[in-house]
This record gives C-alpha cells, structure tokens and sequence, in this order.
DNA sequence: AATTGTACCCCTATATATTGGGGTGGTCAA
DNA sequence: TTGACCACCCCAATATATAGGGGTACAATT
C-alpha cells in the first residue's frame, strides 16, 4: 500500500489488530521510505452482487445505498453511529449468507425489515410502507395493529453499542 | 479475520490486489472451515485525530462528518461515487500531511475549500460562505467578484474518475 | 478519583500473505 | 463485436505479516 504522505509504494505493517468482534482489522503502518505512519482498516466488502430491480434492471450492489435507504428510514430516530454500522453489518451478513451473485431489491428489502424490525419499530414501518405496500397491504396493516396494541407505537429501544456474538 | 458466513474466527488469504492508484488493497478470504469466499478491502484511515472547534469542545475526527459537510455543499450538483471518493481521499491526505494530532474545524475547512474550488465551484462558494463569512467577508465577497468575471458562475465540470499521479 | 476504552508503541518466533505470472466470464461502451 | 475493465480463479517462491506478550497516554465515563 502507499504512502499517504510521501506516496512511496511500500509500507509495512508494523502492528495488527482485530477488533469489533472479528469483522475487521486495524493494522499500523510505516512507509519504507520518508516512515511516515499511518492506520488502515480492513473489512469485508460485497463487491461482486448484482442487484435486480423491480424494473427489470441490473446495478452493481451499493453499500452506500443501502446505508442511505436505513438513514431515510431512521431520520430523527434515536442512534448512534456504533449501533447503524453493526445494523449494516448484520444486514450484508444476511446478504452474504445467502451465497448468490444477484438478488432482486425486493429479497434486499425482505431482509431490511428482518433486522430494522428489532432495531427500532418506527424505522420498520416507514421502510416497511414503502417496501410492502402495494404488495400485501392487509397483511402490513396486520403487522401494523400487532405493533400498536402490544407497544403503544413506542418505538424499542436501540440497544447499547456493544457487540456481542453473532447473530 | 472472522468469516461472515459461519463467524469462525479464522480465514485465510487467497488473493491480494493492490488497487485505486495504490491507496487500497482488495483481498479474497477463504474461511478455514466452511470454506465460504470473500473480499475485503484495506484502506487508510484516519483514527487518532482531535478536532478543536470554535467554541473550544474537542472531538475525535469523523470521516462522515466530512463527507455529510461535502455533500451538502455538494447538493444537486453533477458528479459521481468516484469523483467523490477521489475528493475525500486528497483532503483526508491533505489532513495527514499536517502530521498533527489535533486540527481545528477552521482548519480543516481550509483544506476542504482548497479541493473543493477545483472541484466544483459552485459547491466552493456555498463551502465558503459558511466557513468563511464571519471572518473575512471583504476577502471572501472579492473572490466571489473574481470567479463571477472569470467564469459566469459556470461550475467547473468533475474530472472523468480516473486517478491520476499523486496529488 | 478511579476505571474503561482506544490508539499507540515495542518485541519475537512462527505462519502466513504477497507478488507476478497466467487465465475465465461478465458487463459496458465504442 | 471487439476491447476494456473488473471480480474472480489458480500456482509457486520469497518476503512479510501475525499473534501474543506487555506497556504508555489520553479521553470519556462513572
């Protein structure tokens, strides 16, 4: 890798750590010619999934999107960065286990609402109106019906930032 | 590295790339139980960096909050992922080469604003009014005056996102 | 005032990743 | 329809990173 001040080819890696339960690694580096140091991150990254939408057309997948899609559903709701990093995360594990290289937006969605179902209820059902509605609109406004008498519509609390085993 | 399959701790390496002009790596992982395939990808990251603000508060650096403070300035303007990933890496190795532990906010806005005006115009001058405004207006109204006479308040058009040599 | 967490630093033996070669299939643009 | 580009695959020799130890400093939290 580069030097990000000198811009050499070579660095080195002085140290190496693995953190936040195993999903990355931090390594310290130190260029082979000005010693400039500096840290990386290392993580997983989907890059060889197609995404088909209901149109019928193909995109590359885009975290990014994914990530902004979870923000509009979330906005003004109570997060912190830790606890939306690890809700993505959980999300493209759930996209990784299912071992295809194409997946429709729609099965993108499904598994969306799995996860934003038990992270925070209100979130749930913005991304769910849009993801369902004209899909099963009985079975939402069920869904719906369920949440309001067992919760009183109060969303659940995010859970603190620390990540336990895998889920 | 844990798998995202199967969560078993280790994976090995199958495959290494360097890519993006030297400043990433891309990996392929093989867990060592279930076998499952994956990429990852180093990048360098800015970790142990204070922001001084105006008001004197302390906080750690925070790549979004960079990235959140460029595409609002950024807003309806024309460019793409690429050209923006570009932007935000010549700034953060612009931050870097400071070799500081703690930068201000007013700093850092310097730096952004030395990017952004070859990069968008437009999006410079919404950067610097804000920046800018409470503490040199009479500079910042004459450079306002220049770049209308030079350039009719036409945007500079993004670069096509190829990374060239260092920068 | 004490504790936790994070980034950082250093060291050493062992195991692992790397580089460079060669190659496939798919998508996109010319 | 041809070429470019990207993710992916495989191999082998060499060089490099890793894990695990132990440690400092600073900030935020309790």
């Amino acid at each position: 890798m580069h030097c990000p001040y000198c811009n050499y080819y070579d660095t080195k890696v002085t140290d190496t750590r693995v953190i936040a339960d195993g999903l990355t690694i931090r390594r310290r580096r130190e260029c082979s010619k000005c010693s400039f140091r500096f840290s990386t991150i290392e993580e997983s990254e989907i890059l060889d999934l197609t995404v088909v939408k209901r149109d019928g057309r193909r995109e590359p997948y885009n975290k990014d999107k994914l990530a902004n899609g979870l923000k509009h559903s979330l906005e003004k709701r109570p997060y912190t960065a830790e606890q939306f990093k690890s809700l993505v995360q959980k999300i493209e594990r759930d996209i990784q286990r299912r071992r295809k290289t194409e997946l429709t937006s729609h099965e993108i969605g499904e598994l969306v609402m799995k996860r934003l179902k038990s992270f925070d209820q209100i979130a749930y059902i913005r991304f769910a109106s849009v993801y369902r509605s004209f899909q099963d609109v009985s079975g939402f406004t069920e869904e719906l019906r369920g949440l309001i008498k067992a919760r009183g519509l109060k969303a659940s609390r995010p859970r603190p930032p620390i990540n336990k085993s895998a889920n």
